[in-house]
DNA sequence: TGTTAATTTAACTAAACAGTCAACTAAACA
DNA sequence: TGTTTAGTTGACTGTTTAGTTAAATTAACA
């Protein structure tokens, strides 16, 4: 009953790309509603903050990519595979927004984790939901390397929490630097960090 | 002639730890007057924007701290050591900010460049400009760790800066998960990964 | 088709925002 | 000691901010 809408997700959908492209800080609950075509009433019947809005907007985009990370981390993938073209979806990823925005934007999650983390607490939450998130991938890609005698037994979730890092650093050199071809090589980088053989 | 001021300083620093502890977006003009106690035609006697006085406050934290980087990586101290002795700082400081603040805050040029990069051209470069002096640093180390046959022949440039996204990364996971424990084993990991020997 | 309830709208608030300015003050120095 | 000038002050502007509200609209459904 009453009538139908798909207001809310366009604002979930808006509010993700601009604090994305600029920064929660910089971007206004009248930037996302101009955008999505929204009025500031319809904002407020939908989400109780901002800062709500952000915490949701960045679920719906997991839930929206979550099909995607597992595919590239299928079981049915060889280890080392998954985590290379995990890379190659990161670069060329960043890569195709450099060219629509202009702009190296970087992790989503690790920006807007780095910027809130010591101010919003649901935000840091939900940035570090993510964060473990992607370590069990890679954890589980590990594991399954192990297992195949690709690489030699370690701390696993040690291992793919420093992988991680390192990818988020990468990230972030590259929209410090806003050049995505520092992300070109880093599949090897990261298969030389857990000991595998690099292809030639 | 004419009367003389510490009010520049105050401001810088005030900038400095409070843009740390919270945000750039976050954190106003009229905060960082009224903590530096100076008022608000003073600040733009002294700075044109509020974007003129973070470049000019982390440029002055780098300034001051130099010293300090330049002790740590001194060509008098073993190169390994050297590691190890930037990722012993990095967590104590850390940590105790940690204690003082509740908050693990990472790395201050990290977060503001996360935070910037695609928004404000002079912090993009102050932060690009602090990544590379950090790089160079490390190349530096790792080249005399080459040289003493600690390590093997390798690509220096790109692994020091391999190192230092790892690092970043670290930082970040630390004040995602509000953890500065996280850090405490971040030595053995770095010289693992430039494949060093790893001291029991 | 009339009722219901979900959604939309525009006009509103009150606070916070970055930045301005002309008049004032006081330290340095000749 | 008087002049110079670097620095201070508080009151100001116009804009933007997040968030509110009450009345209007319209799609779904019985």
């Amino acid at each position: 009953m009453g009538r139908t809408s798909d207001a809310k997700e366009k604002l979930l959908q808006v509010a993700f790309e601009l604090i994305w492209q600029q920064s929660y800080g910089s971007v206004s609950v009248d930037d996302i509603c101009e955008r999505a075509k929204v009025k500031k009433g319809s904002f407020y019947y939908f989400f109780p903050s901002k800062s709500d809005l952000a915490v949701a907007a960045y679920e719906e985009h997991w839930q929206c990519n979550r099909p995607k990370y597992d595919r590239v981390f299928s079981p049915l993938v060889p280890p080392l595979e998954r985590i290379d073209t995990y890379c190659k979806l990161l670069y060329e990823g960043q890569k195709a927004k450099q060219e629509k925005t202009g702009r190296v934007l970087g992790c989503p999650f690790a920006s807007v984790g780095s910027e809130l983390s010591t101010q919003d607490e649901k935000i840091r939450q939900k940035s570090q939901e993510m964060f473990d998130r992607m370590c069990k991938y890679l954890e589980n890609t590990l594991r399954d390397a192990h297992k195949e005698g690709l690489i030699e037994k370690q701390d696993f979730s040690a291992k793919a929490s420093a992988i991680f890092c390192l990818v988020m650093g990468m990230l972030l050199q590259a929209k410090v630097k806003n050049d995505s071809e520092v992300l070109r090589n880093l599949g090897p980088i990261v298969l030389q960090m857990i000991g595998a053989t690099v292809p030639a």
